[in-house]
DNA sequence: GCTGCCCTACTCGGATAAAGGATGTCCGAGTATCTATGG
DNA sequence: CCATAGATACTCGGACATCCTTTATCCGAGTAGGGCAGC
């Protein structure tokens, strides 16, 4: 029961993405400098959220990585999940069924109660996350940034890296 | 977000041990091949959980593993905390603070929101699991098994395994 | 002076090494049973 | 015949290798911009 580092990062990088304005775009290597990570493994998350299209990416000299869609549409499960894989934390192996003389196997034709208990968590935990936008996010954050220091210094930060997409 | 095996092995051993008797006792190579996994791997959960507290474990030829509480004491959360660690899954970097320029610490006093939705999600998660006990899961297995074979199967393996403790 | 082409430099993308944790194995400490011996 | 002491064999307990997933890194493919030559 871990979640790895890339979680945090690609959660964090999506938020400021969703900071700056529609055309906005930001490279992998301002993003990891900014959050102070390694460049090239946050590349890797970014492209596994590229892949999911979550976010898009534009090569090019004057390329980075957008939104894909509107933060309102972005959940946090849906950057969980890309990042950590769609499959479910506990994975039943029916062991019930091994062992030195099995039953045949119609005889657990009935789920695993514990898999199934093991399910119903997991899904508890994937409704809080999906109810929970990039969106809500950020007004949570405004909110909090009461004096509007944190605003200030992403604009800052935005103005050093931050390039124009022109489709 | 994954799970070890040893979980399901564990929680697959707890119920095993809630299902003999009062004074019932089984060694952990009999619970191992009946589950066929490894013995001294599924000992090292074993002694997870007697550390835990929630098996005793009895030494001596005749000793092997019997619950310390009531089924009903039990709780699926109780098994996953102690063999997964009870530390979330989701551990706050607080990248938000690193970077080139980074603000000063008292600016963030407020709580990274990204981490308050994430240990949310997962207070969920274990609040599900805390909710369901050995006993439930034993009560449903019998309503399951309309039959008798799979604890016909159970008392066959007794039979031939168990032990009797003898305070 | 303007336009088109080529070169360069910077970006993302996937394939490739290194580290940490999970998995699996081994040997040591302790105890109830069995055996043998003495009363 | 009974009790007791010792040896034995089987149990759990913790320390030790091994493997695989995760983490981190590097090099290659592609593209927009700038420079240069030609018109």
């Amino acid at each position: 029961m871990k979640l790895g580092d890339g979680v945090e990062q690609a959660i964090h990088c999506v938020a400021i993405l969703a900071a700056l304005p529609k055309d906005g775009l930001l490279p992998a290597a301002a993003l990891a400098e900014f959050h102070g990570v390694s460049t090239s493994y946050l590349l890797k998350h970014l492209q596994t959220l590229s892949r999911a299209e979550l976010v898009q990416s534009v090569p090019g000299p004057t390329g980075g990585y957008r939104l894909a869609r509107a933060p309102e549409d972005i959940t946090l499960l849906d950057i969980v999940l890309a990042v950590e894989g769609p499959e479910p934390a506990f994975r039943c192996k029916e062991i019930r069924q091994r062992g030195p003389n099995p039953l045949p196997g119609y005889m657990f034709k009935a789920p695993c109660q514990i898999n199934r208990v093991m399910l119903r968590a997991e899904k508890a935990y994937r409704e809080e996350l999906r109810q929970v936008t990039i969106a809500d996010l950020a007004a949570q954050v405004r909110t909090d940034d009461t004096e509007g220091l944190i605003e200030a210094r992403g604009c800052a930060f935005f103005d050093a890296a931050m390039r124009h997409y022109a489709p």
